[in-house]
DNA sequence: TTGCTCCTCACGTCACGTGAGGTGGC
DNA sequence: TTGCTCCTCACGTCACGTGAGGTGGC
């Protein structure tokens, strides 16, 4: 009894097409148990069909490549079933960003010039804790919740005392080139005995623009328009990092709705104004 | 007052990179108010601040820089408003179509083997009234929803009498290339009067595996794969389209979990078993 | 003047699809 | 033997990202 099936016959067995199965074939996905030395004719085994099925739900799903290789990899039922969840995890929570912003898009396509108050500040060198790395565009609202994880541990341990909020400093790379230095850190008063991965940083003095931002992460283009158009019609851009201020850390139990986010734009000193 | 601004400022208001801005410039999407002749410099305007935060969260929701033009080309707020409610309803249904797959996928990697009945059938020529088209994988469905509409106004107005249910027949190049001709026919009895765009055809005799599939489309590759498996451990696989026949097309309410559909599997003769 | 911003190629990425041109197997 | 299946390049797609190498402007 034959288990082989020719390439064609496999594709109409797995609903894959032959591109894609050539295509899995070169990536090591899914090998041919058997392949003609002479003419390269691929052989599968009907003992392949439920992989493939699987390789197809998965690529279904948009699951990257790699990814589908984890899950068919994957040692055990644990480790395959998380990969599973995580890819899931990953596209409700796009269907809940998509939700949200298309609500917010509505109104930026009704035209409503948002209107947002700008403060000038000019603030003083401030002695801080700080937490600094390269980070991408994707990858930074990760990194900062757990480097505000760590500057909150290196708090505790210290004989320092908070002076101000969670804060961020964001290189012009970052937003240029999508990746970037980012330095997270807490304003303190006083020394403080320093802890392993964290740096005393005095974040330098600057003149500011500052606005207020409500809401989640995903409207903060909103204030920054607001903040650069401003500053570009006076006439007073600077270069520098951009600074932001998460006012709510702690009071807004885990609400984006209602977090509130001062971000401060580098600007010409007073005398230039 | 100066409203322009350079790229790197135009990046940082509007959040976009700078590679993504010289790529919206080359593809005419969004073209900066005025380019140096000498230097190639980019100057923006503040007034284009907003298209670009449109733009932005378009793109935030994977809509395809096409899509995005169209949407703030748009002749009026109706027509954009389509073109994004359209988006998102697809992704929507992306989203449902998921949940759905996860749940077959479950299964699937539960690894119980999906027990399929398979019958032999020989079937005698069939004489039908046929639309007749090259249809690519994904338009597949959509296609077929049109034909069987157009079959059903020509069986109304023609003589003839249903002698089957809906059915269609699948190329091996649909397979394979996920592209090639689908038949969709209906059987009748009798002649017919024919109406333009629908064809009389008679369905050629086949010897066939047949086994029947229960729930939605998406989980089809179960059965597929049964007959695949079926056909080749035996030995009896022979080339020739795939036939489908919708049994309740019209008994289940449009509940597709319900809908019962043959698939049909050329093998060789009986002689030969 | 120096360094920094900006520029234009050219190529890479991801998961295949689209031909072109050619050979093996029933 | 014929046509059909299958093969391997090589290039295209989409929305940029990643350097390389070079010039303009404060």
């Amino acid at each position: 009894v034959s288990t082989l099936l020719t390439i064609g016959e496999f594709s109409r067995t797995t609903l894959l097409s032959i591109k894609a199965l050539r295509h899995y074939h070169d990536v090591g996905l899914l090998e041919p148990v058997q392949v003609d030395a002479g003419s390269g004719y691929r052989s599968y085994a009907t003992a392949q069909v439920p992989v493939a099925h699987v390789i197809r739900r998965l690529r279904d799903l948009d699951m990257p490549l790699e990814d589908v290789r984890a899950v068919i990899q994957a040692p055990d039922v644990a480790a395959r079933d998380a990969a599973i969840v995580a890819h899931l995890e990953r596209m409700e929570a796009q269907l809940e960003r998509t939700h949200a912003t298309v609500q917010s898009l509505r109104e930026l396509l009704e035209g409503a010039a948002p209107s947002v108050d700008v403060e000038f500040r000019s603030v003083a060198p401030t002695p801080s804790l700080a937490v600094r790395a390269t980070v991408s565009w994707e990858g930074a609202e990760e990194w900062l919740g757990q480097a505000f994880e760590t500057l909150a541990g290196a708090l505790d341990s210290s004989a320092a005392e908070r002076s101000g909020p969670d804060s961020a400093l964001y290189s012009e790379a970052f937003f240029e080139a999508h990746a970037g230095e980012v330095v997270a850190f807490v304003p303190i008063a006083g020394g403080a005995r320093m802890t392993a991965g964290v740096e005393s940083l005095a974040i330098p003095a600057a003149d500011l623009a500052v606005a207020v931002h409500r809401g989640p992460f995903d409207d903060l283009d909103k204030t920054y328009g607001a903040l650069g158009t401003f500053v570009t019609e006076r006439g007073i851009g600077a270069t520098g990092d951009v600074r932001e201020h998460y006012l709510d850390a702690e009071a807004s139990d885990g609400d984006p709705a209602e977090a509130r986010t001062e971000v401060c734009w580098p600007v010409r000193g007073g005398d230039s104004r």
